[in-house]
DNA sequence: CGGTGATGATAATTCGGATTATCAACATCG
DNA sequence: CGATGTTGATAATCCGAATTATCATCACCG
């Protein structure tokens, strides 16, 4: 496939007069034990390497138990398509940059096979063992493979809470963030409180429900759930139009835009009628022109951390390891839109 | 690190009984000339990896000589920014597809050492050697690596036409492209054209010059050419604004977006007093509410096939190789927008 | 019964580089 | 002068899997 067979340590060793040994400790400028080497013979091999093309394999670099340099990053859905590129576009770019700054390449694992959905890590023929450890992305992660990893010892890091034990987490503190916004409402003159959610059982989406949870038990706010796993959005915006609350809140902005026009067609203008908030991130997105109260989340910021605390999972030795800080939560912050508006009178 | 200490062939063919030649033969379900496995040995080993958590070490394959599924995404600037996703978005969705399909992981030499603006795709420690083969992407390709790739015989792929003798390529014909627009910008009554380039020396960038110097010439127009290598875009306005030029094309949607604003300054409108081209993608770009006239390329596809005649460079023996095409054009089409006008009178 | 295949499977080697175990040559010291 | 270091560098191994070279065993045939 080659023309010139490939330049080895063995070549070079050949060039310099030396042996392979004495090529693989120059280049790796490393003195063990009873080994000394002249600083005249380090230039030979320099030389030498210099005349030729020479690159390591990082193949036989990786067998012989170093690192390599290179991080997975394994997303649960495909990560590049113009619909997740909303999502994971920030993520992937946090990760990029961080990446660069500490000279790693970065495997994607395109090639894992679907199944129900969602991606699978382990399968027959994974290359996640090339990596030196692994960022995992996604809403969807699977409980087994975590559990596994963590009992493998691989080194990884998902970006999202997650519940199983032992699990290196870089995630976003919505309890504290979904309160905010509900005090944010009870501030406004709202009492009553209308959350649409997906239903999902992921561990972010169980720390929006347990923050409002929490905030409607502080503030005294009436809560109303529903599930789009149950009612479409048309009927939830029926259900909304007939009720009495006087906020919407959504999961997320595109749940938000939906709705809100449905609820347009029961007459209900936003934020006339109605006030709305969003508990994911709102950048970029408005509503017939307003901005909408929601949340801004530093996701490069969350996935530089992640790869950062990753990269030390793979360097610190076991004692070090140990200490590490491995669950991190960062803190993201409420945008005071224009869609959540004072209340008006009582209705 | 790890606290069982990895699953390997051996430990699978201690489980089974057998040897590890007789573990590597079963799961690759070869037969050499002189070995037979029967079914029954076969099914004692499938039955010991199923009991185990062993996956095959990508390093050790990859060592042995055989393909490795992994592709390299080489980019010559960070492709995963804010600002390099409206260009190199459609590119990696396409490569992310095909890759999806080919069961190939894809590596991103992220760790590349930045040299005078450009990555360097040769380092040393480059994990090039990883990878079974390698698309390029980006504007500023270096041409003494892609020689270099071309004399080691390493199977890769640029996306965008390049001159160097046998760089496999896949590449937008901006040469039809560019007379279509011409010819258009003719048949609305236009003779007299101007066209605002970065005076880049790319392969594309020489093709969207020879398109109108060769259609200037069939169909008698004239055309001035600026470049904002000479002049930046207040000076190109002022000459466009105080010339009789009817025409301005501009080499992409920004260039054009910013020349308008300065025109405008000027107190020319587009298209009432002068019509606008660009020779680059909208797509999602407008002008003052009207549609750009310009051009729609197929990026994803673009990308797609990139990966799969690189795909067919690394699995092809050097016969079939042979005999590939290995420098394909695709067709973009023009978009008629109303940037582009018919000329109102002669001025 | 000895020879000849066909069968089934294994020991040995390879890939490229990292590390360990060993050794040769020369210097120093008592 | 012989014992003991010290220097410099190499041969030998290992990593995990793929492939090649070899070898048992048993069957069948003349």
């Amino acid at each position: 496939m080659e023309k010139p067979p490939k330049v080895t340590q063995r070549e070079i060793a050949r060039i310099a007069g030396v042996s392979q040994a004495t090529v693989s400790m120059v280049l790796n400028d490393r003195e063990y034990s009873n080994v000394r080497i002249p600083a005249a013979t380090r230039e030979r091999v320099r030389r030498a390497i210099e005349q030729t093309t020479y690159v390591p394999d990082p193949a036989a670099r990786r067998l012989a138990g170093l690192d390599n340099k290179i991080l997975g990053v394994f997303t649960y859905e495909a990560a590049l398509s113009r619909e997740s590129l909303d999502f994971y576009g920030p993520l992937l770019h946090g990760i990029e940059q961080e990446a660069e700054r500490l000279g790693c390449d970065l495997l994607f694992f395109t090639s894992s096979p679907v199944e129900d959905g969602t991606r699978k890590l382990f399968h027959k023929q994974t290359r996640l063992r090339l990596t030196d450890g692994c960022i995992l992305l996604g809403q969807q992660m699977d409980s087994a493979e975590l559990t596994r990893l963590v009992e493998e010892g691989f080194p990884f890091v998902a970006v999202g809470r997650r519940d199983e034990p032992d699990v290196p987490y870089v995630g976003i503190d919505y309890l504290t963030l979904t309160g905010d916004i509900v005090e944010q409402a009870v501030a406004l003159g709202h009492r009553r409180i209308t959350y649409v959610h997906y239903g999902r059982s992921t561990p972010a989406a169980a720390d929006r429900l347990a923050g409002l949870a929490l905030a409607a038990e502080t503030m005294q706010v009436e809560t109303t759930l529903l599930s789009t796993a149950d009612v479409d959005l048309s009927e939830a915006a029926a259900v909304i139009a007939n009720g009495t609350d006087t906020v919407v809140i959504t999961e997320d902005v595109f749940m938000a835009e939906a709705l809100a026009v449905e609820l347009a067609e029961h007459g209900k203008a936003i934020p006339e009628d109605l006030s709305l908030a969003v508990l994911g991130d709102v950048e970029g997105h408005s509503l017939g022109g307003r901005v909408m109260t929601g949340f801004q989340l530093p996701r490069e910021q969350l996935a530089a951390e992640a790869l950062a605390l990753l990269q030390e999972l793979i360097v610190r030795d076991d004692k070090a390891r140990a200490k590490l800080e491995l669950r991190t939560m960062i803190e993201g912050s409420v945008v005071a839109g224009a869609t959540l508006a004072q209340l008006k009178e009582s209705r």
